[in-house]
DNA sequence: TGTACATCAGTGAACGCGCGTTCACTGATGTAC
DNA sequence: TGTACATCAGTGAACGCGCGTTCACTGATGTAC
């Protein structure tokens, strides 16, 4: 009660990045508005000081969490990189490590996601998709500079589509199998690490688990 | 009121087509137990007397689907094919369709229903992984014939399941993608399934809408 | 084969509960003078 | 600069509603004799 509004803008902050979350954990019908408050430090009722609805803050935290996604794999891709290594192959072995598997929470916002995109508002699919595009612009790039021999920038794209495809399904079914069967989940993810390596001509090395 | 133990043996298979539709479309958390009823044909009362909980269901709905899957590709692979044409191409060209990926309800059941088993119980979990492990094998059996020259049996394995991670991963992400923008949806399809054949040294063909 | 009775799938109303949302109230913040 | 007042983020209780689940009741099916 009586809050700057500095302070309630940072609170407002609070309560995307606890909804992230708990949305990522429990699907977006998994949680009640009561939950997301108590996650952000707040009670109930201040939640429509902020949000229109509760269909309003999803769009917000889809549009916020690929936001930070992207701008974290730009940081990535712009890093210096040891000498000897390569800037793709560090994204696979990220992408596709048992860390990363087991870390919903932070980790993909696109894997963490997308399966309740579909089922949100116009708003949350528009910039779920304006997302993906700039996603998948970045990683054209990567594509490329990986493809150094004069690949067609049409080709590069398709390339990094296929690419990413590969790397959100392994890493949703080695989710999905994880907890019933985590050999099987590694598998996928190995299998995939390898596979893809090889296709772009990076010696294939052992998997961090 | 007064059923045979026939009649009440389809009418639970009922509850569980049922179910199964609106739960790939809803998500599990989306439908509630008097709609599934409802659209088996049934009152919400009766829920029990086939069932122990929702929760149980939901497992029942994961086995049932994924065993219909397995049988629907055995049945597929096993199926003569045109002079000039290939089994994996057809598959290929189906599952990264467009019209596969409108069709949610009757389209791949992995695909329909991943998300949701990462939260559902054990048992649940343990079928739906006991269901990938068999589609990994009979997709295994495919990459092998189309590998002919000699491939590793674990070889083959590995290349299934990166095969089909791709395909899941596309599938997902053009449906997430397909509402708000329909193009980046169809090219996300064509560009997994023109790398796949690509790679998998088939003949690259126009893609079917 | 015919009769008497137990079974149990189905109905429809009710249960408590947590959901998303609304509201009256509060008090520090921020503004007008 | 100091005072008076409007603003509005936060609280906590309440709203109606649909959820998953339970229950008393029904009547044709299926069984025992």
């Amino acid at each position: 009660m009586g809050v700057s509004k500095q302070q309630a803008a940072e609170n407002r902050k609070a309560i995307i990045a606890a909804s992230e979350k708990l949305f990522r954990e429990h699907g977006i019908d998994g949680v009640g508005l009561s939950a997301l408050m108590k996650a952000a430090g707040f009670t109930q009722g201040g939640f429509y000081n902020h949000f229109e609805s509760k269909e309003a803050l999803a769009a917000e935290v889809v549009a916020t969490a690929m936001d930070k996604a992207n701008h974290d794999l730009k940081e990535a891709i712009a890093a210096p990189i040891a000498p000897g290594s390569n800037r793709l192959r560090r994204q696979v072995d990220y992408y596709l490590s048992g860390a990363h598997c087991s870390d919903i929470e932070q980790g993909c916002a696109v894997a963490g996601l997308t399966a309740d995109v579909r089922r949100l508002g116009n708003e949350a699919q528009a910039r779920f998709a304006n997302g993906l595009q700039e996603m998948i612009e970045i990683l054209t790039a990567l594509v490329a500079e990986q493809r150094a021999g004069g690949m067609e920038g049409q080709e590069a794209r398709r390339e990094a589509m296929a690419f990413y495809s590969e790397m959100v399904g392994a890493l949703i079914l080695s989710r999905a199998v994880g907890g019933a069967n985590p050999e099987l989940g590694q598998e996928i993810l190995d299998a995939s690490r390898q596979t893809l390596l090889r296709d772009f001509a990076l010696e294939v090395t052992e998997g961090k688990r």
